[in-house]
DNA sequence: TCTGGGGTCCTAGGACCC
DNA sequence: TCTGGGGTCCTAGGACCC
């Protein structure tokens, strides 16, 4: 382990997109190079707000999340646009295509920024100069400005990537920690937002070197798991590997809306669930996924939020079946006052594929199920072995709500 | 003019089982 | 006899990020 250490460190790069959407946008259509633009959704609309901006609409003090109105006065010839997600996720596509040339090892975080772990291929020329072709190359190919951290891990690389922007790249190395973060507030750091951070000063906890420096124990009691983690952030430390596979397990796929109007017409809420509903239904459909869990989000007049959901017998991913069960919670739990906005999401998805074969289990008879079973559980025990059958069986076809198949399993067992 | 929409991870408490 | 402890699943909700 330590020979291992010794013999190479990582280096890990962040790549981050600046103000992504208004450069796409401006990539797109150079007339609006050099002026200030806004991507606002529901531009039009009285609560719309600011998504991103160009560097020149900062310059007005124009900022992301500022409402629309704000923004326009001011700066009153700022170009206000709709987001156009189709060309910002195709941008983001040859983006990242860009990346795989450069390392195997690309982990996508969002739309617009990633990890790439270069340890093994920056050879001869050395990290920074291979980092700027990287950056060039994107500039040249796309015409989208970039910022990229150098650092041995995610944390330091993700923190660097921030220090200059726009077109920078910036080295953070775990020895520069002390001079170069430690003076920062705390709630500077990536990972603690507002609530940490006004709990991290009640222990008397300010900037980024006293958590540093603090009591593992009383953080821990503090933040739970992530004051451990925070700490050894806080010190350069992480461990966390880039997993270009992470971008596949997805987890949920939800949609909401905030109204234009607050509503309390039962009807035209139930219309709004059967839209929402069906935006989650096509994007299940499009990534080839099915729902096990549902949930509805519930925003009142005066903010206050709630999402409620159940486990479902079975997987879902029709729009019809999944408005049913979202009108039946709906109904449930709306208090019958004001609505503001409306949320649909589809929890713990999983694959059609395995979903499917977890279907035709229990659309047979008992007799055939038996012999579907003993198949599914002959192709587990291939996959899996014998010791871990029952994790194995829930994880693949999720049947443990089901008391027959908990039966078999047990006989099966002796 | 009043504050979007898409996610992830963690925790806590209750139900249930052994 | 009158009460333990561990584990898992489920739901709700908080915090955070872009």
């Amino acid at each position: 382990m330590e020979a291992k250490q010794r013999n190479k460190a990582r280096v890990i790069l962040h790549i981050d997109m600046n103000s992504f959407y208004a450069s796409v946008e401006v990539a797109h259509n150079p007339t609006l190079k050099g002026k200030p633009v806004a991507i606002a959704g529901n531009a039009k609309e009285r609560r719309g707000v600011i998504v991103t901006c160009s560097y020149e609409a900062r310059a007005y003090g124009v900022h992301a999340t500022m409402p629309v109105w704000e923004a326009l006065k001011k700066c009153p010839n700022l170009i206000l646009m709709e987001p156009n997600f189709d060309l910002y996720r195709e941008a983001s596509m040859n983006m990242f295509e860009i990346l795989r040339q450069y390392s195997d090892l690309v982990e996508p975080v969002s739309i617009d920024e990633g990890y790439l772990d270069i340890t093994d291929h920056y050879g001869e020329i050395g990290a920074v100069e291979y980092a700027k072709s990287i950056q060039k190359d994107i500039l040249n190919r796309l015409h989208l400005p970039s910022s990229i951290g150098i650092a041995p891990n995610k944390f330091l690389a993700k923190t660097a990537s921030d220090m200059k922007k726009p077109m920078g790249i910036f080295i953070l190395r775990k020895r520069d920690v002390p001079e170069v973060l430690w003076h920062l507030p705390a709630s500077k750091m990536h990972g603690i937002g507002d609530k940490t951070a006004e709990k991290l000063s009640s222990v008397g906890v300010y900037t980024i070197g006293d958590l540093a420096n603090f009591d593992v124990k009383i953080l821990t009691q503090l933040l739970g798991v992530n004051g451990t983690r925070l700490k050894d952030h806080a010190n350069g430390i992480d461990h966390r590997v880039v997993d270009p596979e992470s971008i596949y397990d997805f987890k949920s796929i939800g949609n909401s809306t905030t109204l234009p109007r607050d509503i309390t017409n039962q009807q035209e809420l139930y219309t709004i669930l059967d839209r929402l509903s069906e935006k989650v239904a096509s994007r299940l459909e499009y990534k080839e996924l099915m729902a096990t869990k549902l949930h509805i989000t519930i925003r009142y007049k005066d903010r206050k939020t709630y999402n409620r959901g159940c486990t479902l017998e079975n997987p879902l991913d029709k729009s019809k079946d999944i408005s049913e069960v979202a009108r039946v919670l709906f109904q449930k739990n709306w208090d019958g006052s004001a609505v503001r906005l409306l949320g649909v999401t589809a929890g713990e998805v999983i694959e059609r594929s395995s979903a499917s074969k977890q279907l035709d289990l229990f659309t047979f008879s008992n007799d055939e199920k038996t012999v579907h079973l003993e198949e599914a559980i002959s192709s587990l025990k291939e996959k899996y072995g014998e010791g871990i059958l029952q994790k194995g069986i829930k994880k693949e076809a999720n049947l443990t709500e089901n008391s027959f198949s908990k039966d078999f399993l047990r006989q099966k067992k002796e």
